[in-house]
DNA sequence: GCGAGGATTAACT
DNA sequence: GTTAATCCTCGCT
């Protein structure tokens, strides 16, 4: 994983993502994940993005150096993730929704009791719970991690299917959802 | 300084 | 299918 993989188009970034895995180490053990659900981000072209009326204190990560995290608190409940695409100062990142557990799976029940396997990881704020991924994850850097947070890339892509975006309000008709199949 | 709303989830009917 | 929970950020006064 380097920075031309996530300096990129953040349409082709979010394609590439769906496959890929997540490493979270905790306590000296390992979680494993694949992602499973991608959407795209992007900004002055995108009105539901977060970036779409140019940089603010909050979306400031969507507009760093690619490869870092964009971590926001959403409906005052949930946190989702992003990976931050695009050169410095154009604004793009990549929503990670959902993903399926791979190893580790004991440890992601310890922070989703009572959950079956199968709904763990689907949906982004259930992904950052699962996955202790809180706010002190805003700017972290994927490319000079220290190993809590590690991306890798996968060996064969999965097929994956394009559909408009959940949950938002304006900028439907771009289909830049992408899921596993 | 204050009010509105959101890239969601879980628990209802 | 509908709705409440809940808090940070933005944008305007």
């Amino acid at each position: 994983m380097d920075l031309a993989f996530f300096a990129d188009d953040t349409v082709e970034v979010a394609k590439k993502l769906i496959g890929c895995y997540f490493i979270r180490k905790i306590n000296q053990e390992e979680i494993i994940v694949q992602i499973t659900e991608t959407e795209a981000y992007k900004g002055a072209e995108d009105p539901a993005s977060h970036a779409y009326r140019g940089i603010t204190t909050r979306n400031q990560p969507m507009f760093d150096r690619a490869g870092c995290l964009y971590v926001y608190l959403s409906y005052g409940i949930h946190n989702c993730m992003n990976i931050v695409t695009e050169q410095i100062g154009v604004p793009g990142a990549v929503l990670i929704r959902a993903a399926k557990p791979i190893k580790g799976i004991h440890l992601i029940q310890v922070f989703r009791p009572g959950v079956t396997d199968k709904e763990l990881l689907n949906g982004p704020g259930k992904l950052t719970k699962g996955l202790a991924i809180t706010l002190d994850f805003n700017n972290y850097d994927l490319l000079h991690s220290d190993g809590e947070l590690q991306l890798v890339s996968s060996q064969a892509p999965l097929p994956f299917r394009q559909t408009e975006r959940i949950g938002i309000s304006k900028g439907k008709e771009m289909l830049w959802r992408f899921i596993a199949e």
